[in-house]
DNA sequence: TAGATTGTTAATCGATTAACAATC
DNA sequence: TAGATTGTTAATCGATTAACAATC
């Protein structure tokens, strides 16, 4: 009961739908219905009270689900109830986007390092970030405890990285890289390639 | 016969085979198997092999499939033998880093145009672009026939950035932006939120 | 009360896998 | 030929939807 196996493609879900709570939130909104969250995501209404259902009951029949409400379950749920250190390796335009990005805000996470391998970058400020040596990395993420990176390098040093990133104790993984990466079982790796996405949408071109 | 209906599950898969393949090709290779394919990619050898089947047969029994006409077959099929302009609309930092990727190579895309609705930008430049106008987005676009664009606007200006891209002819809409948008029946929007990815990871974490 | 909406069940729909004949 | 691997079918597995009793 404590640990029941949530499907993937659930877990996927529910980001979305916290997103589209704290946006109707910050729109001043008190109370939403599965419909309407549905009709806003494009997902049935009959979909998110069976993701929702999963893990509690959160609404009142007749009435909905108070967008407080349900936006702190689904924070507690995701875990992002509480801010999660993140670094950054990779200094180039990729990673420089990464560090400087203010959506972080409020949503659980916060940049603390960032790491390259280039001397001419090691000790160059990047947003609020002296550059690190990636050489020190593997201490310093381990003393720091930090479980989430993101991965703004090179494919070609992308595996090399992720073994590192591995050692060091960080068991969730962001990759930027263009290139699919191995890591032992515990670890999970999310892909961010723009390329795929475009992609998916150019077949639909002619 | 001509439009069978392939799922979407399936073409996303596609960009995935192609990556790799275009890896294997970079390191030398000729051959490969839906084995060795789906284990790079964590995709069981037969559900690689029945994607691929919904568009013709590619390989050869007892010996696998050539890299090099497999990935040309995947090129025509997500329509990435040749290259597709791409613009780019709000030149913050995760426009400014679209627009210096240099992942695009060989990828089936370009971008060639960036767009900000800020004065103090519009005349600069980023990487070898000239920021324009959003106010002439519309009409410069529309000339240029481009289809796909990278929103990297901030979350409350994306609708009203979207339907002008909607009205200059685009179909394809990559959005870095936070929220969801609505488009019209034939317009594709794929999303990019580096924050849902992490909670989806977060959720793992304890 | 009447209207609305939840949580949940059962039915439907779709995707994945296993297995194997065909054949290189 | 013997071994390997495809393309495809049928079986299994999983996800989505429709429907509705419960109830606010």
């Amino acid at each position: 009961m404590s640990h029941k196996i949530i499907p993937n493609i659930v877990v996927g879900r529910l980001p979305l739908y916290l997103r589209t709570l704290q946006r109707m939130m910050h729109e001043g909104r008190q109370v939403t219905s599965s419909q309407e969250l549905g009709e806003r995501l494009g997902i049935s209404a009959a979909q998110i009270r069976k993701d929702l259902s999963q893990f509690g009951e959160f609404g009142k029949q007749g009435t909905g689900y108070s967008i407080d409400y349900l936006t702190s379950q689904l924070q507690k749920i995701l875990r992002v109830d509480r801010v999660w250190d993140v670094l950054v390796v990779g200094a180039g335009d990729v990673g420089h986007a990464l560090a400087r990005y203010q959506g972080f805000k409020n949503r659980g996470f916060r940049i603390t390092m960032v790491f390259d391998s280039d001397p001419e970058k090691i000790g160059e400020r990047v947003g609020e970030f002296v550059i690190q040596d990636i050489a020190t990395l593997i201490p310093t993420v381990k003393g720091a405890g930090i479980k989430i990176a993101m991965l703004a390098v090179p494919a070609s040093q992308a595996q090399e990285v992720t073994n590192k990133l591995v050692e060091a104790g960080v068991t969730e993984i962001l990759n930027y890289a263009p290139i699919n990466i191995n890591v032992s079982t515990g670890v999970h790796v999310e892909y961010n390639d723009p390329v795929i996405q475009l992609q998916k949408m150019s077949y639909h071109l002619d």
